[in-house]
DNA sequence: CCCCAGGCTTTAC
DNA sequence: GTAAAGCCTGGG
């Protein structure tokens, strides 16, 4: 990895398989926005940063090398091969098309907790409503923050959350997630399972603790694990990978537990990396809704 | 007005 | 185990 510091903040260098809008647009976060100057700002936990690319590289502003290497290289997952992991799955034709379409793709390292709230608000829903719904939530009970005065909100905490009246999560837009919300934080803030820990365990015993929060099936389990955990085995099944598949792979009204046995196994330790490169060739190529933001 | 959207839960076979 | 209905909300 080759950054150099700057006078705006941390310049990455040389990165292959880095390209802002086919990381933030591809449906793994909803509190990154494109700015004026075409670059990404976002809030992570409790920070948030403004990055670009420039000629050379990515600039991450106004951080330090400190901050860089303490956070957003594991957040951007950056030391990991991606062009490694395209050559595999381009072996397949299909996946060739799609890794072309979406090169620059990275899966990023999200909060636990976060992610795990996120995607229970995902079901049933559109981008453009969960980012609303997420940005809700953090104004209404995420601590205020500032930098640069600018103010900011970070994502609430489980115990924040978990002494809610569901309404006042359900006048943020959840719907009826209020409950499932409401319910997850309660277990979460209780203490009886620890999120953190979860990353170091397999995929399977995994997915099966997850599975018994509230709001939570396989779709958002998948979404979890891939998407805050760097469990790039999983394969989330959502309409539109579904409806890839099917063109592809599959005859039309597979069920999806047969899309996810099928997925994993042709595409192995990397199908979550595949799903990310499908799930953005179809919704921008077979799309109709191009889910404006 | 009806239909749908990055699904899950519940109920009924 | 599998299939179908119902669900908040916002938008076409």
């Amino acid at each position: 990895m080759n950054y150099i510091k700057t006078k705006d903040g941390i310049l990455l260098k040389d990165v292959q398989e880095f390209e802002p809008e086919h990381i933030f647009e591809c449906g793994q976060c909803f509190r990154w926005n494109r700015t004026p100057d075409g670059g990404y700002k976002g809030t992570a936990g409790k920070r948030n940063i403004r990055i670009k690319r420039v000629d050379p590289g990515i600039l991450f502003y106004n951080i330090g090398e400190r901050e860089f290497c303490k956070y957003w290289v594991d957040y951007f997952d950056l030391g990991r091969d991606y062009g490694y992991i395209k050559k595999i799955l381009s072996e397949d034709p299909v996946l060739k098309k799609a890794a072309e379409y979406g090169s620059g793709i990275r899966i990023l390292k999200q909060d636990v907790w976060e992610t795990l709230v996120s995607f229970i608000i995902s079901a049933n829903n559109n981008i453009k409503r969960i980012k609303n719904t997420i940005e809700r939530l953090c104004h209404d009970f995420g601590e205020k923050l500032t930098s640069k005065d600018e103010i900011y909100f970070a994502f609430p905490t489980p115990d924040r959350l978990a002494e809610q009246a569901a309404q006042n999560l359900r006048a943020c837009g959840c719907g009826y997630r209020a409950e499932y919300i409401l319910r997850t934080a309660k277990i979460v803030a209780g203490g009886d399972v620890n999120l953190y820990s979860l990353e170091k365990m397999n995929t399977k015993d995994v997915r099966n603790i997850l599975l018994s929060f509230p709001g939570v099936g396989p779709k958002v389990a998948d979404c979890i694990m891939l998407f805050s955990m760097a469990k790039l085995d999983v394969f989330p099944v959502d309409v539109w990978v579904k409806r890839v598949m099917e063109h592809f792979y599959l005859r039309e009204g597979t069920p999806l537990p047969k899309i996810h046995g099928f997925a994993t196994e042709i595409f192995g330790p990397f199908a979550g990396m595949a799903q990310q490169y499908l799930f953005y060739y179809a919704k921008n190529i077979m799309g109709r809704t191009p889910d404006k933001r």
